[in-house]
DNA sequence: AGTGTTTACTTTATCGATTTCTGTAACCTA
DNA sequence: TAGGTTACAGAAATCGATAAAGTAAACACT
């Protein structure tokens, strides 16, 4: 018997300190009734007389009795989890939507299991195998994933997820983000009307947003019929996890090729943090020399050296419109077929890349 | 029947499409075997042929076999599930801590339950009671709470738990932090061997942190004969939920006070950057008319507006001893006593403090 | 009075695993 | 050859709950 306990009796309204957690099984046994009783009392199940009910809830506060819920899970196939897999929480961005999540659906009675898959597919992969062992009623995953294999074999598996911030080619699912084009143009096109020529772009990593603001920024430069140029588009690895230093470099790269710029666009805003440290250190100056964009609105941004001009992706928003789209596949019987939610990304200005005068 | 599925044999290597997950059940029918034959190879129970081994092995691959881990865990007692309670994951401080902790649990099986009490005791006490059902391992709390009634539940249920960052008066239980007194003292000092006089404290809430922090400030004024003055402490709510504006507000308070400081220690970063945004829009300069020092020592504090001298407080440290104590906690047959890891804070000394130049 | 309906519980089966105990050959040993 | 081991597999009980079906008593109606 490996959680053995004696089945005593325990007497009334002294003992309160406990070694194994209270069951039904005992509340039961003190009452005189069946175990079944006491489960649809604390469900409440119309099946009960008043009087049943009241000592049943009584004797459960005295007990401070708890229901296991992995035994109610296992068989009601219902376990109030929530998985939540994001390459870190370390960035801001993931860290508010995880909060906003959360903060929904733990109203509700869910619970969030998070794990990171530290920007490594196969840790990603890893994790969720690990996840869905455990019975989530529905996963959230900012994937870093470029082909569809772990999320095929979730629906195959029947599991409701929700892909946030990246989408994955070839892949039908519910999905919410902004949209990226749309923030790498806004961005783009704002440093051009700012007057800027050169315009450099710190690239994120070969994901859909990485991808999807790159492309934005190409279709700006197109717009306005400024050449794309391969040696002003400088790749980092580790755009989520490192940023900072992968900003930095990425500029020194730049300013040692002597493809020095007028302004950057950086895929993030930690990336645009190293940036303007690279910049500042080589005693260029912000944004005469060069003029500065990110990409994320991080809380502290208008608190930077410089302060930083963003775009903001509306982390809080993602959040809850994940939150309710995960709540929807779960508790619907017929579970909506997939859509997009595509928010649009706002442009804040700040100092990093104002040239002009607001008129 | 809730989970009803027929046993149908399954026909060989052809069908890979299921809609609900593969049992052992369906596993031993289809080799004509028992179900405790499978678990014991899944377990690498010693008594099983090789040749059995491998049959079920190569079926499990086959049918990509998930063990149930609530099922298990319902038998074994044992859940690989960890819960971490914290005011917030906004806060980069707790960020930090929930990725290396996780990354260190990770590697051992155990998954990791998020739970925020947005710094409300209440909610926190809620938010254990609603993990504490999901029979955790162990649990890692950074409470809010000012009683002790919560963890001692906690405690007479049997579930070990580690404190993090903050400790709980009157309560002995297994703490990893950083010694606060310390890291007020440490900031003070440095202030008053810039030459600092007025030293103000914006201080955190009535925890562990928020008093030793103080303490550690009364300290060292006492030490080198300041008086200490009330009018120079300025306390608020939510100082880690919302800290920036808290900040702002704070340093407004004092100037409008006509309290003005030629110094201030605040008491984490958020806060040191809103101060610094008050003191900056009043016209005042960093550090030459007030000088200013944070706590937390984040990540771009070197790229603000004046870089922040910070104490930093060992974050990844932090994660990382905590998960080595939980691992202990839950392997060992005798847990050990309750025991404090209490790190030394260190001192960054950054441009908004440094009015004597470096020797 | 006889039959149907409620009301309030209980009994039995189940969820998907693990643990402990049994059972059966085959193989040794004296 | 009898008695004892060893190797391998299965049966039954269990974990702590819920679901579905069953039952006994009280009440209702014609």
């Amino acid at each position: 018997m490996p959680n053995s306990k004696p089945d005593f009796k325990i007497p009334h309204a002294t003992c309160i300190v406990f070694l194994m957690a209270v069951r039904m099984k005992d509340i039961a046994k003190d009452l005189g009734l069946s175990v079944v009783t006491i489960s649809k009392v604390l469900r409440n199940h119309p099946d009960i007389a008043e009087a049943t009910r009241e000592r049943v809830l009584k004797r459960v506060r005295e007990l401070d009795y708890q229901p296991n819920l992995m035994a109610r899970s296992l068989v009601t196939g219902r376990s109030y989890l929530i998985g939540l897999v994001v390459p870190t929480v370390l960035h801001p961005f993931f860290a508010e939507v995880a909060m906003a999540l959360s903060s929904v659906v733990t109203k509700r009675g869910y619970s969030l299991l998070l794990a990171s898959s530290e920007e490594q597919p196969e840790l990603e992969a890893r994790e969720i195998q690990q996840l869905m062992a455990r019975q989530l009623d529905a996963l959230v995953i900012a994937s870093c994933a470029t082909d569809t294999a772990a999320l095929e074999k979730l629906a195959r598996n029947g599991s409701p997820y929700v892909l946030i911030d990246r989408e994955i080619a070839g892949l039908a699912a519910h999905f919410v983000g902004v949209d990226d084009i749309e923030a790498g143009r806004i961005a783009t096109e704002h440093l051009i009307e700012q007057g800027c020529k050169r315009i450099a772009h710190l690239r994120g990593r070969d994901t859909s947003t990485g991808n999807k603001r790159h492309d934005g920024y190409r279709l700006a430069l197109h717009k306005h019929a400024i050449e794309y140029r391969e040696s002003l588009v400088v790749s980092s690895p580790w755009v989520d996890i490192d940023g900072i230093r992968q900003g930095t470099e990425a500029i020194r790269k730049l300013l040692a090729a002597d493809a020095v710029p007028d302004a950057v666009f950086a895929y993030n805003d930690p990336m645009a943090i190293g940036a303007m440290r690279a910049i500042l250190d080589a005693g260029l100056r912000i944004p005469e020399d060069i003029a500065l964009v990110g990409c994320g609105n991080l809380h502290y941004d208008g608190l930077l050296r410089v302060p930083l001009t963003s775009i903001d992706q509306h982390s809080a928003a993602i959040g809850e419109r994940t939150a309710q789209i995960l709540l929807q596949l779960i508790e619907s019987k017929t579970p909506p077929q997939p859509a997009s939610v595509i928010l649009s990304p706002s442009l804040i200005v700040r100092a990093s890349s104002q040239r002009k005068p607001t008129l």
